[in-house]
RNA sequence: GGGCCGUUAGCUCAAUUGGCAGAGCAGGGGACUCUUAAUCCCAAGGUUGCAGGUUCGAUUCCUGCACGGCCCA
């Protein structure tokens, strides 16, 4: 008998012999149960009403009375409670409403009543069933809570876990609230290619795959970066793309294979333009998505140069350090061990990453970087050997990083260069020298700031989770089928 | 890649020193017309992740593997 199919398949055959059709084409006329709750919460205990609604849902709960029953609905919006008695229904229907199995689903007719306890509930006139559940639903008070069955069939997750279902439809808000932003702004959303002759616009080894007709090599994009700028060049102005980037490095809390990236270009803008859309726009969705937690979006957020950010957690000064072997050394006299087998960009990196991002809470900019790390991001106006670009951090994390556009070709052609050259001494996360991008450049590309924004990680922040898993439906496992 | 932890009934979890593998929920039978983790009675439910090893005897100890979690790189 496993996992009770058995007993499940046999009330399925019953049904259809007495002439039931347990997978129905379809129930007209629902409304959603949260309609119920809006209209009748105010009743008092005990208070009933005439007031007729159609809901239908998937069965959660039963307790049973002899001649009369509850039993819980549950549909996307919330829950509902129903009774039934069997002198309203009728002997059959009756009893084979409560001879349903818990996931069963069902539509409901019924008139809304408040019961002597204060429950508001649904008093069943007619009911049919909508479809049968032929496998048993986790258990009803601990819902689901292995993580790995959970992610594997987040189906489940989603029947037995109603913060789970919060969580996603939160995300689904926010990701619209994103397009509502743009769109009123005059952005285009565009679609530039998945599949790529040649990966770029960040710093990641790509996934390869074979396009059999043309018989060669193609790559998933690490990012959209590339392609949106040269639609900046063709004039297009203000442009966003919200789509899957794809990069063959580690899974960890804060790292998916596949994730959602959004990216937007902007002409004429600069990075500090950029800086106040971003605070504006993250503020805007965190009120539509009905953000309720310790953080506070409001514009302007903190402001932080690099420089000063890792001085005042570290008490190193990173740019009067500016190789690897001072830095070592100026890292120790202040008791920090750095890996001497690293590259200065790297070292920097981990500074800012161990001592400063853990402690960025509130959302913050830290900006002003150093131009190794940066192969896209046009020199700093005032500060040399820095360029424009910042990243943005909240709860500790990494969420966001944008620059004033490098739109000078020979400028980008001698950084690619520099990266081959890293390429050659064995980093692996370097940017290929992608031609076609520095001839569009030499069509001329305006000044332009541009935007990355990862959207997991925006709604592991809206959300207040750790994961990344648990903010994407069903996140990359090992093993499976 | 490294360290630690976990994997027992459909689900959530127990099992003393290595000695008959248990409970709640779900499912089955029965009672019950305002309950809400409903309640009460009865019966059933297991290849203890996989493969080896030690032992009279392994859920328990050892080795390897798989999958997952947390931390580190």
């Amino acid at each position: 008998m496993s996992e009770g199919q058995d007993d499940r398949r046999a009330k399925l055959e019953r049904l259809r012999s007495e002439g039931v059709d347990p997978f129905p084409h379809q129930f007209d006329g629902v409304v959603p149960i949260e309609t119920i709750h809006a209209a009748h919460d105010g009743l008092e205990a005990g208070e009933e009403t005439d007031t007729a609604y159609r809901i239908a849902g998937r069965l959660a709960a039963r307790r049973g009375h002899g001649g009369a029953a509850f039993l819980d609905v549950v549909d996307r919006s919330g829950r509902i409670q129903l009774h039934a008695r069997k002198d309203a229904l009728g002997e059959e229907s009756f009893e084979r409403l409560v001879s349903l199995d818990l996931g069963d689903l069902i539509g409901v007719d019924g008139t809304a009543f408040k019961s002597r306890r204060g429950e508001l509930t649904l008093a069943v006139t007619s009911w049919e069933l909508l479809a049968k559940s032929l496998r048993a639903p986790p258990e009803k008070f601990h819902g689901l809570e292995d993580v790995e069955i959970r992610y594997r069939q987040r189906e489940l997750d989603l029947i037995s876990n109603e913060e789970v279902r919060q969580l996603f439809i939160l995300r689904s808000k926010a990701i619209s609230a994103i397009r509502r932003w743009f769109d009123d702004r005059g952005f285009l959303e565009v679609e530039t290619p998945v599949l790529q002759p040649l990966y770029g616009g960040a710093l990641s080894r790509p996934f390869v795959t074979h396009h059999n007709a043309l018989d060669r090599d193609f790559y998933l994009r690490i990012a959209t970066e590339l392609y949106l700028k040269r639609l900046i060049v063709g004039g297009l102005e203000k442009v966003y793309e919200i789509g899957k980037d794809f990069r063959n490095e580690g899974i960890s809390h804060k790292h998916s294979p596949e994730f959602t990236m959004l990216e937007w270009y902007e002409a004429y803008a600069d990075y500090n333009d950029v800086a106040r859309e971003l605070e504006e726009m993250v503020s805007y969705v965190a009120r539509e998505a009905g953000y309720e937690g310790e953080l506070d979006f409001t514009p302007p957020w903190r402001r932080l140069k690099l420089r000063e950010a890792i001085l005042e957690k570290t008490g190193v000064d990173v740019i009067a350090h500016r190789d690897r072997e001072s830095l070592v050394a100026e890292a120790k006299t202040k008791g920090i061990e750095l890996d001497p087998a690293e590259s200065w960009p790297q070292l920097v990196d981990e500074l800012l990453s161990k001592y400063v991002e853990p402690t960025l809470v509130q959302p913050t900019f830290v900006m002003d970087y150093p131009v190794e790390l940066s192969p896209f991001a046009k020199a700093h106006r005032s500060e040399p050997g820095l360029v424009e670009r910042w990243e943005a951090f909240c709860t500790g994390i990494e969420f966001s990083n944008a620059f004033t556009e490098l739109n000078d070709p020979d400028e980008q052609r001698a950084r690619f260069e520099a990266q081959t050259a890293l390429t050659q001494e064995g980093d692996e996360e370097t940017q290929p020298y992608d031609e076609d991008f520095v001839r569009a450049l030499e069509h001329g590309m305006p000044p332009t700031g541009g935007v990355g924004v990862g959207i997991d990680r925006l709604v592991m922040i809206l959300s207040g989770r750790s994961s990344i898993r648990e903010v994407i439906l069903f996140p990359a496992m090992r093993g499976g089928s």
